[in-house]
DNA sequence: TGCAATATCCCTATATAAAGGGATTGTAAA
DNA sequence: TTTACAATCCCTTTATATAGGGATATTGCA
């Protein structure tokens, strides 16, 4: 199971940089197989066709094709997203991806991530299936109230841990990791009203 | 606004008589959170955390501590204080409350006592009329999307220290210290809208 | 001209959350 | 009868937010 192929689809401009990741990557004792792009000409018709893939993709290809990159991400919903950049890019554009990384980082570093975004069961924006469970709602309502998790623990007379665990599962469910993000979940899932 | 939640501390040294008012205040369909206390030891650090917070104290806890009491009382003038009594109490005592209820009570009348005096405070914080300037709804609508003030100050090009400035700005006008309640300000105040 | 508001920046502490590990119990399907 | 899930509890380390102080520069207005 973790030995399984990933499918990465490299998309670079600079050829050194792409060779050099490639390189380090198939040096690496992973299953890994590697397509190297240096620009998005093909993306709509290569990322089709492979399973397990992820994207490592320079964030400056996009420039003004901010919107066909969102189209293309919700298409391909199990598809994961690295960016990889030379320095600072703006935080706008990496949180639409699911990981970053830097030319500096180190082999292993690099080598971690792919291997963790890779295994992570992807729980996309799209996907409708996530059902909390009634504790689970329980603290999403109290978080929304704007109750901290010790005071949460206190009110439902559980331990600080529950309460922590429970939060991690939320997250994992909805994909959300943000209170206000929570919030908008919850308003536009009725799990809360809003009656002013 | 009537759907509030209430938060409620509880203080109250006869674990039957705190867990029962706590049971009858949680079945009701009103929106209450409860701490319950057997003692003043951390109401100091408890208070200071909670919007929107009735304080129910059995007087006796009180003691010899009166200056204490004022003291705290005038910290957090929008806090409102309930007296739970057994039976009789010093006058002098009970006139600091801004209301009393006796153990021997029904539900209905503790509950709308509660209801009343939480209503009388949100009159006081509604009338602050809070108009963020630009800089300050700029900060509000990035929180919303989830980043941090590092981050945003990186999109923003300003300092971290900047951006924790705005924010004690917001939090001061508002008078909303959590994320999910700034959130549901933004969008009741139609600051952001709800659409995907 | 002086004052108030705005936007910017800095500091020290402390509190809390997030991210990664775990474990145990009970219960209800496969 | 194993398996999966739910709910509970615990740990460490790091990151981030909060609370409470400040300061400076610019603007517009009375």
């Amino acid at each position: 199971m973790d030995r399984q192929r990933i499918h990465i689809l490299l998309l670079e401009p600079s050829h050194i940089v792409s060779e050099g990741l490639s390189h380090i990557l198939l040096k690496s004792n992973h299953r890994f197989s590697i397509s190297q792009y240096s620009d998005l000409k093909y993306l709509d018709t290569i990322i089709k066709k492979e399973q397990n893939t992820v994207v490592i993709l320079n964030p400056s290809l996009l420039q003004n094709r901010n919107k066909d990159f969102i189209k293309i991400k919700n298409t391909y919903p199990s598809t994961r997203w690295m960016a990889l950049v030379y320095s600072y890019f703006d935080q706008d554009i990496l949180r639409k991806f699911d990981e970053q990384i830097t030319i500096t980082e180190t082999a292993k570093n690099i080598i971690s991530k792919l291997i963790k975004i890779s295994q992570h069961q992807k729980i996309d924006s799209s996907n409708q299936q996530a059902t909390l469970t009634e504790r689970e709602t329980d603290i999403l309502i109290h978080l929304i109230d704007g109750l901290s998790n010790k005071e949460i623990a206190n009110t439902l007379s559980i331990s600080i841990h529950t309460v922590i665990s429970h939060r991690k599962n939320i997250t994992e469910k909805t994909g959300i990791k943000s209170l206000p993000g929570l919030t908008i979940y919850a308003i536009t899932k009725k799990i809360i009203q809003l009656d002013s």
